[in-house]
DNA sequence: TCGGCGGTAGACAGGTCTGTCTACATCTCT
DNA sequence: AGAGATGTAGACAGACCTGTCTACCGCCGA
């Protein structure tokens, strides 16, 4: 329990579980150690700064995130399925409690300087979230996959807002069925064609 | 100029940009007393706690928003064209430069709580929104209001999202047609194309 | 003229936060 | 065995934050 490995990863859930749960100015460093039970240098050995904690949860988030979506779809060779699947993982985990909103979204709230580390992480993030969206869209045969893509992200942010917002049982169950008619309006405009 | 009246408006008007831009815990009440040009004590006269000005402000932003859409749709009668309008609306401005999200929702995310007073007077507000673009869906002829109110309620927390977290010229502006693709088909078989 | 009142200016107390520092223990590798 | 990296415990500095308090100032009405 003293070796390195185990000391920093103690620090990263710890930081995680508080993080998300309390916001990022709200938890402090002296919380973090005391619920880590590490010390105070260990921690700031592993990380210089608050910053650089902030900074590689997310990443550590992002990661994980991709890791969710990616298995979610994998054995899916439809696009257009692809996409649907991935509303209804989003519906579900909305409207579960242990959804306490986007993570990034909160960091963008906290830190809006475009260029606080924090920020820009968190809109890398987002980013590639869109452009993936976009990308399915297109696989999808959308005939406008940038309109697409758009649209669902809106809606995804949408849900993980409600979800902070309201908690468990909000609206961020229509996301599924909402992400549906946007789909389908976008692809069956003209009689699916095999692509 | 020194009268009661315009010290607490002077106090609200400072208090509502830099809450707006910076955030609820980044802005110290000694920055707000600077700006602002009056006395601390003038302050925590009008407010007797930081937490006062912030529900203060917020519900002075409630009443700037509902004036805002009513004053939007109150010329024209058609449930389905008022729904429209109200996100061609916010499709403008959640791509202008002044726009910086929802107030709303940076306070639930700063409070996760849901028994704190500026959590709870934002979810307050969410609530009614939601509620008056469901009450708008029934009026407009929705098969099922809740569904379209809370769909539509996932577009507009998405794009005040994607005003704060990409800024100007972010995916926002795929709001409008987004939601009158929800209303369409939401209405009737043969949705008006989105342009 | 003078007392009271709304406001100003700013010192101050007490708490919290980040980040540093010292002193010491333990583990690994050579 | 010994060096170096890694860990613990906790005091400490310095900044900042909220909220209180005192001293003062200028205006207005009796």
């Amino acid at each position: 329990m003293t070796e390195t490995r185990s000391a920093r990863e103690q620090i990263l859930e710890t930081a995680a579980r508080l993080f998300y749960q309390y916001g990022y100015r709200a938890v402090g460093v002296d919380t973090i150690i005391a619920e880590s039970g590490v010390a105070k240098m260990t921690l700031y050995r592993h990380f210089p700064a608050k910053d650089d904690l902030i900074v590689a949860y997310l990443e550590r988030s992002g990661a994980a995130f991709w890791n969710w979506l990616e298995t979610l779809i994998k054995d899916e060779p439809d696009a257009r399925k692809q996409l649907e699947l991935i509303y209804e993982a989003v519906a579900n985990r909305a409207v579960n409690a242990a959804c306490l909103g986007c993570t990034f979204m909160a960091a963008a709230l906290e830190f809006p300087e475009f260029d606080h580390r924090a920020h820009a992480v968190a809109l890398e993030y987002k980013k590639s979230v869109l452009a993936r969206l976009t990308e399915l869209s297109r696989q999808a045969g959308a005939k406008n996959p940038e309109a697409l893509g758009g649209g669902l992200m809106l809606l995804m942010d949408g849900a993980w807002s409600a979800a902070r917002m309201f908690g468990p049982g909000s609206h961020a169950d229509k996301v599924s069925d909402a992400a549906k008619t946007l789909i389908a309006a976008a692809i069956d405009q003209t009689p699916t064609r095999p692509r």
